[in-house]
RNA sequence: CGGGGCGUAGCGCAGACCGGUAGCGCACCGCGUUUGGGACGCGGGGGUCGGCGGUUCAAGUCCGCCCGCCCCGACCA
């Protein structure tokens, strides 16, 4: 390609809203643009690296036994009321109604088209399992699109679905996903690690996500260093250490004016705050058929615990939920500050499984100014829930092995999920088992957004120069710089010939041609970030060749005339090895 | 959805407080000089100042409403 022709240009500086390095990077070197929120156009120097990262995941997938093929991106609507998501998931599925008056949704992932077409492609064991895969546009109309391409609203993600006749031919898929995944990611050279995930709205079993560890992430994970465990806070686990056991005293009022912290509570009564009961008032919406009613939740947990609310959402089966008013806690007859579950009516209740073992707690009186000592669950009130809904903090203990956990930030580049019949069974998509009987479908559904991706490899690979590409996903492989200065048309007729020589050849080339001073030129060639790049010059030509250089490190050579071909081959096998190298197989965690 | 910020040429910004013919740098077009790290001279093109309404002789500037974009939070796969 020459870069005359080349369509989009570099800026020189970045849009003023672009802040991480990925976006900034991405827009200056004319690889996207945006076109509104969370909506951005593909410029032909990012196609061809999403291109070949599509291709990595081809490459994997088909390995696996995936077979690609294509869904539609418009659904009827009819399709998600089957499964119910049509009435549980909000604001982020965009909705429209065709010509007709028929509502229609724009696709926010597939699992109810492939449950749709297993109906009628699907009848025998004898036509399982299965491996289906596309690479389709989805929209999640997002509340908060940011960061460039991390976070958007229309996107292009790798779907793949899993279909087997039993438990055990999913784990077998799911595994080899799990791997698949890893290699992936590995290949386009970034960093991952797997993390037990929420399941979310897509329901199911199991799920892992797989996180790029940045600061720029907006998950939070912890790890354990020790055994290995992972999991995303929203679902992460700990060991809660046990209040003493000690016999139940009566309860009793006591003032505590301007009090309405567990700190200041604490302090005041000179107790730990692990004896302390805190409450927490959501409204959440919950499902009840087509309908979607709001309740009063009131959750209970230990004063040196935060309540995680996607755990909390998740024990209730709300589809969503948000902290009520003050009028709301009014309402139901709590006080802010001073609340407390004794007492209360028209509400749900959810307790922390820490709070039964906790005798003699502090807590609310439901009165401004006063609390009560020693509150004891079922002596003095009972709860409709009672199940872990706290939050994993930095140095709580592994629940597997007690060792202290670690937080850290991250990035969801793909995921995995063991659906399990969810859909098959809503939609009634049966096959007849080897045994006559009509059983539903087993399902797995793995996603990884292609954009998400090329943005955490900029974030990955970048210096204050610009881009830095690994060779597997390089637009380019090889950036060709003519200084065709005053009087040298012999520089250009031999960058012409070596252009012309390289490509012959095979390679992938993106040709200065421009009729730009050197520093523009360089600039530009940091800036795009191709992994060589080679000069052709009055210098380098009096030296007896051109110049050689890596972009991702320092050192320059000459490489005689007649040998380009040759060197240039060994190092994009070079290059090629080095990525090779990072692909290993990983311990399945499942 | 709550809090904050910003909308003036493709990009980065001034002008607004104090109303009076819309500017600068980069980018772009033409001619010439220049060519190893974002060259220089001369000449040029490009803006309904986010939109609508109001105040005024006069609005980029003052007032109101709306829209868009960004950041923090909520939320999310």
């Amino acid at each position: 390609m020459r870069m005359s022709q080349l369509f989009g240009q570099t800026l020189r500086e970045a849009p003023a809203d672009a802040e991480i390095p990925s976006h900034r990077l991405l827009v200056r070197a004319g690889f996207i643009r945006q076109l509104a929120a969370g909506i951005f156009t593909v410029m032909p120097l990012a196609h061809r690296s999403i291109t070949k990262i599509e291709n990595i995941m081809r490459d994997e997938l088909n390995a696996i036994g995936g077979q690609e093929m294509t869904m539609p991106v418009v659904h009827p609507a009819e399709i998600w009321q089957e499964t119910e998501r049509w009435y549980q998931i909000g604001s982020e599925m965009g909705r429209f109604k065709d010509k007709n008056n028929r509502d229609m949704v724009l696709a926010m992932t597939h699992e109810e088209v492939v449950a749709d077409i297993t109906r009628t492609e699907v009848q025998s064991y004898r036509q399982l399992p299965r491996l289906i895969y596309h690479i389709q546009t989805k929209w999640r109309d997002d509340p908060r699109p940011r960061a460039g391409l991390i976070r958007v609203r229309e996107f292009t993600m790798k779907d793949s679905y899993s279909l087997d006749m039993d438990w055990e031919g999913l784990d077998k898929q799911y595994r080899n996903h799990y791997q698949a995944y890893f290699n992936i990611f590995h290949r386009c050279d970034i960093p991952v690690t797997a993390v037990r995930s929420d399941v979310g709205m897509m329901g199911g079993k199991l799920a892992h996500e797989y996180m790029y560890l940045t600061a720029v992430g907006e998950d939070t994970l912890l790890l354990c260093d020790n055994c290995g465990y992972g999991a995303n806070r929203q679902i992460a686990r700990f060991r809660k250490n046990e209040n003493p056991p000690e016999d139940l005293k009566p309860i009793k009022k006591v003032a505590t004016p301007d009090t309405k912290t567990i700190e200041s509570l604490a302090k005041l009564l000179n107790v730990p705050e692990s004896r302390t009961a805190k409450a927490v008032f959501m409204i959440a919406d919950i499902p009840e058929g087509t309908d979607t009613i709001e309740r009063f939740v009131f959750a209970v947990i230990r004063g040196d615990m935060d309540v995680n609310e996607t755990k909390l959402t998740n024990a209730i089966k709300a589809k969503a939920m948000r902290p009520a008013t003050e009028e709301e806690i009014a309402s139901v007859g709590a006080v802010p500050g001073y609340a407390s579950p004794v007492g209360l009516k028209d509400v749900v209740v959810v307790i922390d499984d820490a709070i039964p073992q906790s005798p003699n707690l502090v807590a609310g009186a439901n009165e401004t100014g006063y609390h009560l000592m020693n509150v004891n669950y079922e002596r003095d009130y009972t709860a409709d829930i009672i199940t872990d809904i706290a939050s994993a903090q930095e140095g709580d203990a592994c629940p597997d092995c007690g060792s202290d956990l670690r937080t850290i930030r991250g990035v969801e580049v793909g995921n995995i999920f063991k659906l399990g019949t969810r859909y098959t069974e809503a939609m009634g998509s049966y096959f007849l088992d080897r045994d006559g009987q009509e059983k539903p479908i087993i399902m797995g559904s793995y996603g990884i957004g292609s954009g998400r991706l090329i943005a955490c490899v900029a974030e990955e690979h970048h210096d204050d120069l610009g881009l830095i590409w690994p060779i597997t996903v390089a637009p380019y492989e090889i950036h060709l710089v003519a200084l065709s200065g005053r009087g040298t048309s012999e520089t250009l007729e031999e960058a012409e010939k070596l252009y012309a020589e390289l490509q012959t050849a095979g390679y992938e080339i993106l040709f200065d041609d421009r009729d730009e001073s050197p520093g523009v030129k360089f600039n530009d060639a940091d800036l795009l970030g191709m992994p060589i790049r080679l000069t052709v010059s009055d210098r380098a030509r009096s030296q007896g060749g051109v110049e050689y250089k890596r972009r991702d490190k320092q050192e320059k050579d000459i490489i005689p005339s007649g040998d380009v071909v040759k060197r240039i081959t060994e190092e994009i096998n070079q290059m090629h090895a080095e990525i090779q190298a990072k692909v290993v197989s990983i311990p399945y965690d499942g």
